[in-house]
DNA sequence: CCAAATTACTTTAAGCCTAAAATGATTCTC
DNA sequence: GAGAATCATTTTAGGCTTAAAGTAATTTGG
């Protein structure tokens, strides 16, 4: 026989109307472990961009953004891609501007908007940091197999919907 | 019959010595997916945190840690936890001892160690916050199915372990 | 016991990051 | 065409973060 507390549940259950708080530690677990996860593979990268090229992850990030516009991108551009404030892109493109990577000009058809390129050291320099990153990113999931790659990936693009509609719903 | 650059391949394959660049483009991707998907929770989590209870997300997650524990920790300890620098620890805990969220006090039996415990007030603030996060998160990932959220879980942990590893072997 | 190594923490310098306010340019609407 | 709204970017103030160097306490090995 059920206990009281038991029976209360169940019927809160049946009529949907529930009134004790609902069990969402499962979601909270995987949510720290998905934050586990990419801090360690991230402090991981950052370092070795550090102590191998030193290079910063925010300027690389920049610089692979840049890499796949040959056409240039205007600041906003980045700052979206990058799910960054606009006033850290600023920041950011000053200095790569300052060591040469970047190239910055204002748009001849709109004075309001910034395009930056990457400069050709900053395009050779990035590809050859590029090279060696990818082979880092292999051996940080070196364990996973191909069918674990396609399942996280698939899985991903689902949280990623979830959470996206979710701060839809917010911003309503 | 195949080309010859296939021919070159399977040779290299069989023999093990590998001279075109290995294709990691689909890790690169699960890689980059996987910051998406933390960046995106993350943003979403620090800007209700902060509009709802003016508290920063750093702030949060120590006080999390200190909830679990009702002995203490000392600064080492979650420097480890939270996987931040030493220096990052110290002056998040100075702002949390100021504001009366923590209590802080020398160790009786090492007096280079620290140890720090939630106040009262702090514990209550971080409850009621805890409460309210809780729904956050799972609302973010709704649209998962418990079996989505196990299988994620299980690919994490393998990720987890992966990049460890890894890691490790750098270190060596 | 004492010097060397280790450990716990703090400080420093530099850079990253955000939210909010400000500036300047463009577009919209009447 | 003028004023209002919007847009792209910059500035500001404050906080977060790291790596590296520094300080002080403890432990270790001779």
């Amino acid at each position: 026989m059920p206990a009281v507390s038991d029976c209360i549940k169940m019927l809160d259950s049946e009529t949907k109307a529930v009134e004790t708080p609902e069990d969402h530690a499962e979601e909270l677990r995987l949510w720290l472990r998905l934050l586990t996860c990419t801090t360690l593979i991230e402090g991981e990268v950052r370092g070795r961009l550090r102590q191998r090229f030193d290079v910063t992850l925010p300027r690389f990030d920049l610089m692979a953004q840049l890499d796949k516009a040959s056409d240039g991108m205007t600041l906003s551009d980045v700052s979206k891609r990058m799910m960054v404030s606009n006033g850290n892109v600023t920041g950011l493109v000053e200095r790569l501007v300052e060591s040469g990577h970047l190239d910055r000009r204002t748009s001849e058809t709109d004075r309001r908007v910034q395009v930056i390129r990457l400069t050709k050291l900053g395009r050779a320099e990035f590809r050859r940091m590029a090279a060696e990153h990818e082979t880092w990113i292999a051996d940080l999931f070196a364990d996973l197999t191909p069918k674990d790659v396609r399942e996280l990936m698939r899985l991903l693009a689902k949280t990623k919907a979830s959470a996206q509609k979710s701060a839809a719903r917010r911003r309503t």
